[in-house]
DNA sequence: GCGACAG
DNA sequence: ATCTTGTCGC
């Protein structure tokens, strides 16, 4: 039972990340925007009842239209702590993938891939467990810092950590509307990575991959309070 | 030592 | 993440 799931405290949760981050590979291009099939998670909490609903939305890159969907529900098995958000996520967002009959393809997460403390956020993780390309888009810059990109819709700027070195980038989905921050996960170049996002979001600030998901996982909890997931044995 | 900090 | 009304606008 080497590198477990799920580590007993923030030390062992780091130490693991230092381990795995040795697996993940950036010198891939990944598969060409547009083409193939892209899959949007997301998960959704109800501290209360300690519960974690997963989403999986399984999207044809080239129209984004739905081609399968999945959930799971669990229990919260690690606490929100600011660079070990996969060890909260990551459990029950892995139960929703596999029980996809289809192959997820790209996975796109909410959150960060290489533009992490310690190189290891969300998507690496998810993508060196699972072996399949992924790349993080988050809402907010976390730590780091970046220039405004230009105003129009794919504009892009760095997105750097404390030593100016570029983790990600801040890419503008839609015109006058606030950046999203991608970065590389696994098996994709941030080129990609950038070119992908913004193909996903030809409507909104996020991609239709995670505002799919973002919505199906709600409802999963939703469903699963309503069904009494929380209560007695 | 304290605060900030993806979701 | 989550707690939450009305309101502005297409």
């Amino acid at each position: 039972m080497k590198s477990p799931s799920s580590p007993a405290g923030e030390a062992e949760a780091r130490a693991i990340q230092d381990e795995l981050r040795a697996r993940v590979v950036l010198d891939e291009p990944g598969p060409p925007p547009g083409t193939g099939l892209v899959t949007g998670v997301d998960v959704a909490y109800d501290d209360a009842r300690d519960l974690v609903a997963a989403a999986a939305v399984v999207l044809d890159a080239a129209t984004l239209a739905v081609v399968e969907e999945a959930t799971a529900v669990g229990r919260v098995a690690f606490p929100y702590v600011p660079g070990l958000l996969a060890f909260r996520e990551l459990p029950t967002v892995l139960a929703a993938l596999e029980s996809l009959s289809a192959d997820p393809g790209l996975v796109v997460c909410d959150g960060y891939g290489q533009a992490h403390p310690r190189r290891f956020g969300l998507a690496s993780h998810l993508g060196v467990v699972t072996g399949l390309a992924a790349i993080g888009v988050a809402k907010n810059p976390f730590t780091f810092t970046y220039e405004q990109p230009g105003p129009h819709r794919g504009a892009v700027s760095p997105l750097l950590d404390g030593a100016g070195e570029e983790v990600g980038r801040a890419v503008r989905t839609q015109d006058g509307v606030k950046p999203v921050f991608v970065s590389v996960g696994h098996r994709v170049s941030l080129d990609n990575a950038c070119a992908h996002t913004l193909r996903l979001a030809p409507g909104f600030r996020l991609p239709e991959s995670t505002r799919r998901a973002d919505a199906l996982c709600r409802r999963a909890l939703r469903e699963a309070v309503g069904a009494g997931f929380g209560t007695g044995a």
